[in-house]
RNA sequence: GGGAGCAUAGCUCAGCUGGGAGAGCAUCUGCCUUACAAGCAGAGGGUCACAGGUUCGAGCCCUGUUGUUCCCACCA
């Protein structure tokens, strides 16, 4: 047994064991026939990312259910990983060579991507060995990345498969583009933001006329796109142009004005331009009543194939453009008008939709299977209501854009024959057309959405396509865990993608977190520069503290604020166990952990309770409320095991009784080692060290068998016998720190109860816990209790006689305070037990209490009353 | 426009299927009691947002209101 210091520094210890484990190999996981299977796919963080706190959060939660599994003895899989996360990537390579004046275009597509990769393997450890630091148990023999061969050939694979099935197909849209990523967005990825913009009244001459048309626009820029102007069918201002030609102002195009029910009547002028290049509805509209399709930006938003206005950015020509119809006498008016503006979700620029050629992937008929999947229970959502946000983005779900303009990614394996316009897509690299043969092909230069690979991160990490064992064993995983933002971009394409490819759901539940916010509730982020790093927090406080910090406090898909005192309290707690065990070894002489044949009354009662918070925690657990479980696991080991448990067994330890002696040092032992055990999964560190320290059975502790109700260590009785005597105690404490008595002023003590054997039992703790100098256990009041200090329980009424400390008039005042409580507590329970109602309908052990109640509050005002008399 | 969350002690939050309001921090009092002052013992502090309803009984269930946060869709 090794000595241990005084204060815990975790900085000393969680390096050593976290080596002891990966050295041990206890985080690698394979296929047994003889465990049942349990499998966490951790999210995989971006290659280039540093740990933040809400990876920290995540990970916890995912290292307590791997670790708790593993316990109970199920072969344990956390598989780990990174994600080459594209355009995050690229921008981040891209800003390096600008600093150095070059673009990647300057360097060519090859080299460019030497690059990133270099970058990559730069950087690509620094994020895992953060993970490390935090105590996650993955195994990182099987840590993958969502570029590598394995991956990519089931990416391949996919993108074939669906290619064939006709669910992947190319097509122009009008899609979300980035100007400063200068690629294609999916839906998901673009983020609106409410802007204050405007409503421009424009007014467009009709050809051959006198008459015009306004139409209203919070994008005039836009109209040098414009092809046509729509009303509505039903408006009786316009029925008479329908079928007419507008003139555009400024660039003098014609416009058929044409009658479609997407207007809506009543809202700004009730004519629409119609842009059919740069507006979703414009473009459907645009199809039904043929309109021509201008494309007005260029992929940096600057203008094309407007005239004079070609070069100008789009801001700078709306400038321009409402400047020009202002002048000329075009422009009617100016209304203030607040709109959504979607923004990039990388860079947070303002994205521009746009009608492109882009790859899709057909979403309707992978959605059914999807839904149906979580409507029948198949995966479930905890929090419930997470199921809700799913099945309703499902249900509206449109087509995915799945191409991206980008180097670094997954390249789309199609080849474009320049001889027959065929499309060749092929597992294997094409080097002629698969129709016509001709070796002048070219291949698509876009690169895959980077949630495409993670889509099938389940199964690809387990070496999909190929038939491999693990695969077998391991999929479907168990539990997902990640926070509620990404929902749509990662879990709802897993669960589609998993049950296309594996004919099964990837996990059978997802656990949804919510995330970390700074002390003032807002999200933390590089702009506010309000981020908490993970790594400081755990050198200063050690990664336990970090853990029960974010772990405790909070309830399932909620989110949470951050504060760093809750850590300095965690690091408390720490030490508070630290400093228990070494209480527990120096007054340990036993090498084995077994319990002794005798146990007593306090033995009794701390094993049945720790009997039933083992039932409750692994209950907790179960059902995902980590946060709940730990604070059980606080709240035990601080008031029960320490406040209590080690003071009462003080007395065997430093008593004569050698068999006493040893009896407290086993049942110290066997707590202590238990509540290490139950601790683990939420506290790996210090448990360990600890475990390490103590006679222990097993190499570590990360392998013992997590602890489970015990049937022959449930011991009621004796645990409320203990209690009542707590209660005593308790109730003596509190008299004497009213009367501001020091401990070192003893007192005699008189009990007076009908339980005298449990009393008995407990006259040791009674004279060391309650201050006394001895104690006298009788079952009638005595005669000479004048001048003597009350105190009352639910089971005894205890003398001190103390007298001369109390201060009568405040004696009194404080006797009269609590009558009042008593006696309305008695008019309370007597109304209850009065109505008829409730004693036909309450259950009998609510009547049972409520009756019990109604007893003690009269003996209480009894006590009180003769209490008042003889103060007189 | 649709949907969801939150509102409980001074602060931040727990409170699982309805049955005597809890924790951490902060505050106050007394203790260096041979594991721990990062500690021990005690104390104060709450109309559980508001208004109705269901029930013998509501912080919890139902309806509505207010405030607040978020998600989705989107009207040019």
């Amino acid at each position: 047994m090794k000595e241990l210091p005084k204060v815990y520094e975790p900085q000393q210890v969680e390096k050593q064991i976290y080596d002891m484990w990966v050295k041990g190999g206890y985080f690698h996981a394979e296929p047994n026939p003889d465990k049942k299977p349990f499998t966490i796919m951790m999210p995989p963080p971006n290659v280039t990312g540093q740990l933040h706190l809400g990876h920290a959060f995540d990970e916890t939660i995912q290292d307590i259910l791997v670790r708790y599994k593993r316990m109970q003895g199920f072969e344990a899989l956390w598989m780990p990983g990174y994600d080459h996360a594209g355009i995050a990537t690229q921008i981040k390579v891209e800003e390096k060579l600008r600093e150095q004046g070059l673009t990647r275009f300057d360097l060519g597509r090859e080299k460019f991507l030497d690059k990133v990769w270099d970058w990559k393997n730069q950087y690509g450890n620094r994020i895992i060995e953060q993970l490390k630091t935090l105590g996650c148990s993955c195994d990182w023999d099987r840590l993958r990345f969502t570029m590598d061969d394995t991956c990519a050939k089931a990416v391949r694979e996919v993108f074939c498969n669906l290619y064939e099935k006709g669910l992947i197909y190319k097509g122009k849209r009008i899609i979300n583009w980035c100007p400063t990523c200068t690629t294609a967005l999916s839906d998901a990825e673009v983020e609106y933001e409410e802007k204050p913009g405007n409503l421009w009244h424009i007014r467009y001459p009709i050809k051959d006329s006198d008459e015009y048309i306004v139409v209203a626009t919070t994008r005039p820029e836009t109209m040098l796109g414009d092809t046509g102007v729509a009303v509505n069918p039903e408006d009786e201002r316009f029925k008479h142009l329908i079928g007419k030609t507008a003139i555009l102002p400024l660039v003098g195009r014609e416009l058929p004005i044409v009658a479609d029910e997407y207007v809506e009547l009543g809202f700004g002028t009730g004519a629409v331009k119609m842009t059919p290049c740069h507006d979703p509805n414009d473009f459907e509209v645009g199809l039904r009543h043929n309109l021509a399709q201008i494309l007005i930006f260029d992929g940096s938003a600057k203008i094309i194939n407007g005239g004079k206005y070609d070069g100008l950015d789009r801001y700078e020509a709306r400038k321009a453009i409402v400047a020009d119809l202002e002048t000329e006498g075009y422009l009617v008016k100016i209304e203030q008008h607040g709109h959504n503006v979607g923004t990039c979700y990388r860079c947070h620029n303002d994205v521009e939709p746009l009608a492109s050629d882009q790859w899709f992937v057909k979403m309707e008929p992978l959605a059914k299977e999807a839904i149906r999947v979580v409507e029948e229970g198949e995966v479930k959502f905890v929090p419930d209501r997470f199921s809700k946000t799913y099945l309703n983005w499902m249900n509206n779900v449109r087509d995915w854009c799945i191409s991206r303009q980008l180097w670094w990614g997954h390249q789309i394996p199609a080849w474009y024959c320049a001889d027959c316009g065929h499309t060749t897509v092929s597992r294997e690299d094409a080097t002629v057309c698969e129709k016509c043969g001709s070796a002048h092909i070219e291949r698509d230069p876009d690169v895959l959405d980077t949630w495409f690979s993670s889509a099938l991160w389940p199964f690809s990490t387990l070496g999909w396509p190929e038939d491999t064992k693990e695969l077998d064993y391991f999929y479907p995983t168990d539990v997902l865990v990640t926070g509620y933002d990404i929902i749509f971009f990662w879990v709802a394409r897993m669960i589609f993608s998993g049950c296309e490819q594996m004919k099964k759901p990837p996990f059978h539940t997802v656990f949804i977190h919510g995330i970390i916010r700074d002390s003032q509730g807002r999200k933390m982020s590089k702009s506010l520069g309000n981020g908490v790093d993970p790594i400081e927090v755990i050198n200063e406080y050690g990664a336990d503290a970090l853990r029960f910090n974010i772990i405790t406090g909070n309830s399932p898909g909620n989110d949470m604020r951050y504060f760093p005192e809750r850590c300095e309290a965690m690091r408390n707690f720490a030490n508070k166990l630290w400093n228990a065990s070494r209480f527990v070894m120096m007054n340990l002489s036993i090498e084995k952990n077994e319990l002794p044949e005798t146990l007593a009354l306090e033995d009794k009662w701390i094993l049945s309770k720790f009997n039933r918070l083992a039932k409750e925690v692994c209950d907790n657990i179960d059902s995902y409320e980590l946060g709940v479980a730990a604070s059980k696991i606080y709240d035990f080991i601080w008031d029960d095991f320490c406040d209590w448990y080690i003071e009462l067994t003080k007395t065997r330890l430093y008593g004569e009784d050698e068999a006493a002696k040893l009896g407290a040092q086993k049942v110290l032992l066997y707590v202590l080692t238990e509540l290490l055990k139950i601790l683990h999964p939420f506290m790996p560190y210090i448990t360990e060290e600890i475990f390490q320290a103590l006679p222990h059975d097993g190499q570590v502790i990360m392998t013992q068998a997590y602890p489970a109700f015990k049937e022959e260590l449930n011991f009621p009785v004796e645990e409320a016998n203990m209690e009542m005597v707590m209660d005593a105690i308790k109730a003596i404490r509190s008299r004497r720190a009213e009367m501001n008595v020091p401990p070192s002023k003893k007192a005699h003590v008189i009990v007076v109860t009908e339980k005298a054997d449990t009393f008995n039992a407990g006259v040791p703790f009674i004279i060391k816990q309650a201050y006394a100098s001895s104690v006298e256990v009788v079952s009638e009041v005595p005669e000479n209790i004048d001048g003597m200090v009350g105190v009352v329980t639910n089971e005894c009424k205890m003398y001190m006689p103390m007298a001369e400390l109390v201060d009568i008039e405040k004696e009194k005042e404080r006797i009269n305070k609590e009558l009042v409580k008593a006696q309305k507590e008695l008019e309370g329970q007597t109304k209850k037990l009065a109505n008829e109602k409730f004693l036909a309908k309450a259950p009998e052990a609510v009547l049972q209490k409520e009756r019990e109640r109604l007893a003690r509050a009269e003996a209480l005002i009894a006590n009180l009353e003769e209490s008042l008399k003889k103060l007189g």
